[in-house]
DNA sequence: TGGCAAAGATTGAAGTAGTCAAAGATTGGA
DNA sequence: TCCAATCTTTGACTACTTCAATCTTTGCCA
């Protein structure tokens, strides 16, 4: 709205990269509602969610693995995981060499309903659809670029 | 990675929009622990973060309208405002007319602290920096696409 | 004008997430 | 064998979330 408020021509003057980034801001922002709202059609919690999409199916993971990639400590872990096992969606197994370790994997249940979860995350909104390839490689580009400066952060 | 192992040459085939999608949806998700890590630099958990972010330090709000921008309960609002307000960065103020509402108002010490966050969040990464002006309007003009769909699936 | 429904904010209860510190089990090397 | 390191869990504490219930105030209307 603030957008439009200060002057939304169809085609305006391209925005400085001041301008822009706020918009990014608000893009990603704004994603938070519509993950939870997703996420709640399934019964799951956001970061239920989070993790049943992070799981492979076809590769277990142990905890500690799945903690660095919900950028969260190992403890909250094992609570999402007593949930998503409650469920069936999950389970722990041992692992082949080392018995402190507890391998996750997704259960056939699990698997059906990831795959909904999946589905209905990865349908392109039409605005996305529309563009056309050489808007798509920029876009993948930029957010590719994106994330790799986070993330280096993330390193320093 | 996956991207990477898939075929990571520079200039590849530009992604289609079934495989541009699932990129957005990596990139928006990890912006979480970024949010979360500014806040925490300014002792604010993400949600505080989100709530000083909201308001205008020039045009006060009502406790209800803010929920309504945080895509959450009345109820909720009330425990995140105290703790903003013990703080001293917002203070409850009574309406003009109508003595039910109560006006969320920033403090001089919130609005110092809130333009600190601001500075820190609307930095716009290195790589959005280096985008020409041309990728800039497209990449507005696609995330306005975007949230003007996703805002639309809400009212429905 | 007196009464009542609706609106705005708060409270309380119950559940989910998040951190940190400490403990238990297991491993691997000195 | 002993001991430090690793992986997971537990416990205590705080924050966030929703829902139902309450309280005050407002606005309508009979």
């Amino acid at each position: 709205m603030d957008a439009r408020a200060k002057g939304g021509r169809k085609a305006a003057a391209p925005p400085t990269s001041q301008d822009l980034w706020p918009l990014v801001i608000e893009f990603t922002l704004s994603q938070r509602a519509w993950w939870i709202g997703l996420c709640t059609e399934f019964d799951l919690t956001a970061m239920q969610g989070h993790t049943l999409r992070m799981l492979d199916p076809k590769k277990p993971v142990a905890m500690s693995a799945l903690a660095d990639s919900l950028v969260c400590d190992a403890s909250n872990v094992t609570g999402i995981v007593d949930k998503l096992e409650s469920r069936g969606l999950i389970e722990r197994k041992g692992a082949e060499g080392d018995r402190r370790i507890k391998m996750l994997a997704v259960t056939e249940k699990g698997r059906r309903l990831r795959e909904q979860l999946g589905a209905r995350t990865m349908a392109p909104p039409a605005a996305v659809a529309a563009l056309s390839a050489d808007s798509r490689r920029r876009l993948a580009e930029i957010l590719r670029a994106i994330l790799a400066e986070r993330s280096a952060d993330r390193m320093a």
